[in-house]
RNA sequence: GGCCCCUUCGUCUAAUGGUUAGGACAGCGGCUUUUCAAGCCGUUAACAGGGGUUCAAUUCCCCUAGGGGCUACCA
């Protein structure tokens, strides 16, 4: 079996793109599917790459980490978490990337560079308006030992730039794209520790899949440019290079990059509107990844089944909220009505206010969550669907009354009449099947129209134009509270 | 500008050197029906363009176009 260990390398900058989770549960399918790289024993690991100090948000690991959990995203290694190859933050890692960068230039692999913010400013500058790709000018690369000496003596800042080959082509190997070819020359002397000791991205990274035994490298096709010099730096040290597994980015309606402009894109944002993980993990298994049969509708469990390789593909995929808000909407209905009731109580709290104590209890936020489960796509949007169950007296105008042709004052007369065959039902009959069974009896024999009495009658009881059926309302709300309703209605 | 990646219905995506190019979401129509949903049934809709290779190309190759990414002492 395949040994398979990969890691989901964030920087703690903010909130959880929704591209990053998807990148994460990629990576986490990989390595715990059955089908994944190695039959579900793979490892999954947490590695958080601050290394920009500027960038770093308070509190963003730990925000990170909560939310990646709430998805069901688990690790096996992982700051907070132990694993024998830590520490797993870059930052408490500074030592490492000390030594290999030591080695590398003792080995003549990498060099100090000791050029000035202002030099490489001007010097880009000058470079695109000669329409010249902007790239270091190796000033520093063929520095003599006495001129660096004089430099450090000076106490001159300086970097460590990878020492790129002058000619010939670097062949790498993606596993989703195959062979991609890249011209030495094309590669910029990348910065490898900057000025205050600290590593990029760049170094850090590779020196750290090398040592906590990353197998497989999955992150955004985004790095694919700096995928060769990736690859030389792990020559350069002798260390056996990854397989690297590149995904396409997730992109905005317009096909452009999914930014916080267009709306929501962070995990976080779309938990708060009241997404679930289910429907938030499937819709990102989806992007990119299809499974060999027509099935669709995956839970974790059954991506843990079914992920693998063979079913990725390379081409960037734009983002869908409808199909999001169908899967939401579908995992919705298949919770249990206390299910339900727990899930939507924190978003219910305007309504709450307002409300009869008698009406905040959980048993009437079950029989409220019953009537409304199937018209949800977020549970966000229970707010505005349930508010006519907490509040004392409706407002809407009388004409809504009307059902089609009719005129309001004929509605009315329909509601009084109605309103004396609700009163000789019992309070313990006062059920949704046994108000349905009365009312569409008495319209029947009595020859009535249906829409001309159970239209005024749903108005009546939630002031809506849409909103559940007037039996299930009135089986929410009881005898005494429907037929003030009613009453408030003829008067 | 340079380098790199990508290209099947509006969207996510299957399949195949010879198919009526399949599914899902959305759309549309219908059924159901007091409304809205849900559900069920049906339906519109795609191989970016041009060259090759081949008996045959959506499929393989090349070019073009379009889209995207990178081009920092950010990741």
């Amino acid at each position: 079996m395949e040994k398979a260990r990969l890691r989901l390398a964030p920087s703690p900058t903010g909130f959880l793109h929704i591209g990053n989770l998807r990148t994460a549960l990629h990576g986490y399918l990989l390595a715990k599917s059955k089908k994944g790289l190695a039959e579900g024993q793979g490892k999954f690991i947490l590695r958080i790459e601050d290394t920009d100090e500027k960038r770093e948000v308070e509190g963003a690991v730990e925000g990170l980490i909560k939310v990646l959990d709430w998805a069901g995203i688990k690790f096996d290694e992982g700051p907070g978490i132990g694993g024998e190859f830590g520490p797993y933050v870059q930052t408490q890692r500074l030592d490492t990337y000390d030594f290999y960068a030591k080695k590398l230039l003792a080995e003549n692999s990498a060099y100090r560079c000791f050029c000035t913010p202002e030099r490489l400013q001007e010097m880009r500058e000058k470079q695109s308006d000669m329409k010249l790709p902007p790239r270091y000018d190796r000033l520093c690369r063929n520095l003599n030992v006495e001129q660096i000496k004089e430099n450090m003596d000076q106490g001159k800042p300086y970097v460590v730039r990878q020492m790129m080959p002058l000619e010939g082509e670097v062949i790498v190997n993606d596993i989703l794209r195959g062979e991609i070819k890249f011209n030495a020359s094309d590669l910029d002397d990348q910065v490898l520790v900057k000025s205050n000791g600290v590593p990029t991205y760049h170094f850090a990274s590779v020196v750290d899949d090398h040592l906590m035994e990353i197998t497989h490298v999955t992150r955004g096709d985004e790095w694919l440019p700096s995928f060769p010099k990736n690859v030389l730096l792990y020559q350069a040290f002798g260390w056996e290079v990854p397989k690297f597994i590149h995904l396409a980015l997730i992109l905005n309606k317009s096909g452009g990059k999914l930014s916080k402009r267009q709306g929501d894109v962070f995990v976080e944002d779309f938990r708060a509107k009241g997404y679930l993980p289910e429907a938030i993990i499937n819709f990102c298994a989806l992007m990119g990844w299809h499974d060999k049969t027509d099935k669709e509708l995956f839970t974790m469990d059954e991506l843990l089944e079914s992920f693998s390789l063979d079913g990725m593909g390379a081409s960037p995929a734009i983002f869908d909220l409808d199909k999001l808000d169908y899967l939401n909407g579908y995992y919705l209905r298949r919770k249990s009505v206390s299910e339900l009731a727990v899930l939507i109580r924190p978003f219910l709290t305007e309504n709450l206010v307002q409300a009869h104590f008698s009406l905040q209890t959980p048993a009437y936020l079950e029989a409220v969550a019953a009537t409304v489960q199937e018209r949800l796509k977020k549970l966000s949007d229970v707010v505005d669907m349930t508010r006519f169950y907490f509040i004392d007296k409706l407002a809407f105008p009388k004409e809504m009354l009307a059902w089609k042709t009719m005129t309001s004052q004929q509605a009315i007369i329909n509601l009084q009449e109605l309103k004396t065959i609700l009163e000789q039902i019992s309070i313990d009959d006062w059920r949704t099947a046994k108000l349905e069974e009365s009312i569409m009896a008495w319209l029947k024999t009595n020859d009535k129209k249906v829409g001309e009495y159970l239209w005024p009658l749903r108005v009546a009881l939630t002031g809506e134009k849409y909103s559940p059926g007037p039996f299930e309302v009135m089986g929410v709300m009881g005898k005494e509270n429907s037929l003030k309703r009613v009453d408030q209605a003829i008067a």
